[in-house]
DNA sequence: TATGAATGAGGATTCATTCAT
DNA sequence: GATGAATGAATCCTCATTCAT
């Protein structure tokens, strides 16, 4: 009988549904306001509910974190394993990846960093935010293989190509940051993707042979 | 008898006691940790008496904030003010700033900016979180003038140098945290100063005429 | 099936339940006793549960009250309202009313008075004494409609009916809150009845005509 | 030496100095407001300094009303002794004499009739609110007189006149309180004496032969 | 006489989580 | 599969009061 993959296929359903509805409240509510009160609400369920298919608000707080994470890894992975592009080229178009990906889904992303800025603040475990890190370390070393790729190529100076990724990586932290809290106060002025492409684009020329 | 005044002496002192004690528990036990009960108890008091040198723990959290940001946006002003060094000395010097105050006390900058970057985590009055964002805003003000005065002497390209000190902060912002959640399961590796100088002096450099 | 209704008709019953807990602790311990964990150890549950039932400590002894003073509300309205009494009649049961409320449960009367003597006292929200003030101010003005039905039909001499009806109420509040002090200190001596249907009596006979 | 004379006397003062402050507190901020903190900061004194003074805020908040309620009780008793008028006219007097009081000093009239309202609201102890009580029966005792005055000389009917008492007495606190309770809502009307003198004129009338 | 310093004793709420039905 | 009901565990803050100086 297939009723066992049409129940595990339902399942993953409805946790996909309770992962939306977490996402809406995160967006509107921010981290704080994520109760699983809340997000039971938002998804039509009642709170003990979640917990048919989430072990604990951490978990489904990982999930949605994780979920998002891995997307940007397998972007910049992708861009990296690309063979029609040249390495100068994937950098030049790493903040448009990274604009892309915070125009996707701002409050995600935002609550992504500030749960990874702040594993303290949520009662996220251990394991949890490792597995979180490791995700954005693939990323980051994606990013670093493009920069190595263009110093074997010729097309970059000699240079720390892991220090670079992580700059990139900072800078994009940086800046989803710090942009939210002026917004929090200025709620018009958005320049992120200014910013981004401005500060990105400086160090990429400069490591142009 | 100066004896008010020893007494006003003594009485900042105990405040300072409290911050120690409070920067010590934000370090251990991170901003969740950081109860009262677990402040006062480092200082060797009871909770109640930090209620005499604070009106609230949102007050003490901003002193202890505050107190560092205003450190950084004077060295900041500072730099920008001496008249002895050209703009692209200023801005060669920036991540030498930057890291010193980072090495003050790396677990308080820490907090300071997990706190701005997560004002709905923490309780803290919205005015309070003004107030520490127009304190940065400030640092960052007058790295945009060295960068400014770079232009205007000739020195830099002409750019959007608001843009520029925003991505300065960013990156500063970024690594720091990044820095932080890396070492939270790597504990010697640290690559602050190397990450935020390679970063910075390709920037500065794409500016250079 | 009538499950749902089953339900809310249980819920009704346990929010019953706690605001008689709420009432005997109130009579036994007085306001400054009423805490939420003396409440909910009479009524065999722990504080969080009360705030299942009630958003508040605020809403718990407001609804206390409130109901109380509902119900004499609707009693002196509905005597104003009767067609088959005169007004003096009407006048006469005045006294009987507001005794059988007194009996009823006199300790949370004693409490609603008690509640409206010191706004400042509980921390009633001022729009729940607002809301408590509004509800006895309509029974108020019911009275009112007695005294002016009286004049009307010629039975009471002319005279300011708003002021008689203040007056009454105030001798009711100051009757139950007199009585109650000396109870304190007199257990036995009641002389509630006695003394309001003795100066209520005064008043109506002077305003016969 | 009179010197000890002249530290009771500066003693005494400083009492009346703090009572003062307590009054002027009380009127100002309510019951819940008149901290020891608070009366302190008006006296001008530090807190600790007030129990130089007085072994408890109990003790000074009861010296206060004491001292209030000791004055209308005298001034009840002087009325009642007086042999230049007759029961009716002394009765008459009555609340030109409690309109007197409550026009001296409202909020601390206020005060008392709140803290005999509600004994358990104040952490009084019992021997000062039975001090209190006892005060208050004395002035109602000579009101009494003032009746069995009135029936014994056949001015007035055949009464209890310790019901009569007791109702005048409850008529002025209900007032009062009922006044206040309206004012915190409606600041501008004020009826106390139209009220006051209206319901015990008609008592009175009632009682005249 | 005055007070700076410290504290004991509470008290209201919030929320993730469990479990019988 | 869903949930109504209940709770354990925290956490901030207030105020009268004491006592050494």
């Amino acid at each position: 009988m297939g009723s066992t993959e049409r129940r595990e296929r339902e399942q993953r359903m409805r946790r996909r549904h309770i992962l939306a509805a977490a996402r809406k409240v995160l967006a509107e509510k921010g981290i704080r306001g994520a109760t699983m009160e809340e997000i039971a609400q938002e998804a039509d369920y009642k709170p003990a509910t979640l917990y048919l298919y989430f072990q604990s608000k951490d978990e489904l707080l990982f999930s949605l974190s994780g979920s998002l994470l891995k997307g940007v890894t397998e972007e910049i992975q992708a861009l990296a394993d690309r063979t029609d592009l040249d390495a100068l080229e994937k950098a030049r178009r790493l903040p448009v990846i990274l604009d892309r990906i915070y125009q996707l889904d701002p409050p995600v992303l935002l609550s992504l960093f500030r749960l990874q800025a702040s594993q303290d603040f949520s009662r996220m475990s251990p394991e949890a935010m490792q597995a979180l890190n490791d995700l954005a370390q693939t990323g980051i070393r994606a990013m670093a293989r493009v920069f190595e790729e263009g110093v074997r190529r010729g097309v970059f100076k000699e240079h720390n190509s892991a220090a670079m990724a992580d700059a990139v990586w900072s800078l994009f932290t940086g800046i989803v940051l710090w942009e939210e809290s002026k917004r929090f106060f200025n709620p018009d002025k958005r320049f992120f993707r200014t910013t981004l492409e401005f500060a990105l684009g400086l160090m990429t020329d400069s490591l142009v042979k």
